[in-house]
DNA sequence: ATTATATATGAACAAATGCTCACATATTCA
DNA sequence: TGAATATGTGAGCATTTGTTCATATATAAT
């Protein structure tokens, strides 16, 4: 016997037609907290950019200064500027200052794992 | 002694100002391929996004179809319909047909691990 | 065959994004 | 102090994105 939708009533008073409500439910429960998944999404769209892309990838390398950045990726280095401080705003780089200099580099061992894993995906 | 800019010129004859050739050229010879790149960057960004991550999340717990989805993430089944294909044409979700209904499942371990690491770095 | 159900797709449009440009700030050097 | 260097920031604007709506396709039921 096929599986048909039903209406479902919820308690804010939306009504749902849906086939599988077990598995809806479910899911509702299980789901984390909606800040934790605003923030996680955050982060993939921050690294799902080509130049922010190349960027954290080249800081694998150790770190680089804003214009290295520049040089590296062919962008101006307002515009490195201006991706850098998404990058940081998300705590996937970090920097240090040394004089005039500002040399950024990755900030925890996730980001490089993110990469890897990212890639053997990519690449499978 | 401070480090200063210096001017570089490319093989393609652009001069690109730069504090630390080393690292710049290091970094380009480390770097991967621009297709794998792209596929990368792409796939971060289907991800980065809170209607979509929330139904790659929600099929952590198992198969779903579309009005399940629709249901679970309270959009209309063409909005999800739309993203899932974002999701499929990136292998990270897969389908399987069973009469009217499509049952969508996350594509391979790689999703699950990078949504585990990514929301460990969130949670940090 | 005709109708209903489940999903897919194209167009359209508001909202978000990523760059450039001009200018601001911070640090160093003379 | 004032000039030079390294980086940061706001505005503006072309491009991209994510939804809705109308409609198309695929499968099943009558």
């Amino acid at each position: 016997m096929p599986q048909r939708k039903t209406k479902i009533l919820k308690e804010d008073g939306c009504q749902v037609h849906v086939v599988h409500f077990r598995r809806v439910e479910r899911a509702w429960k299980e789901s984390i907290p909606e800040n934790d998944l605003e923030r996680l999404a955050l982060t993939y769209k921050i690294l799902g950019n080509n130049t922010r892309l190349k960027m954290v990838m080249a800081l694998e390398c150790g770190e680089m200064c804003v214009c290295d950045l520049a040089a590296f990726t062919g962008l101006s280095d307002s515009a490195v500027s201006h991706q850098l401080r998404h990058l940081k705003d998300l705590d996937l780089v970090k920097q240090r200052r040394d004089g005039q200099i500002l040399y950024y580099s990755l900030n925890d061992d996730h980001v490089a794992e993110l990469l890897k894993i990212g890639l053997a995906h990519v690449r499978e």
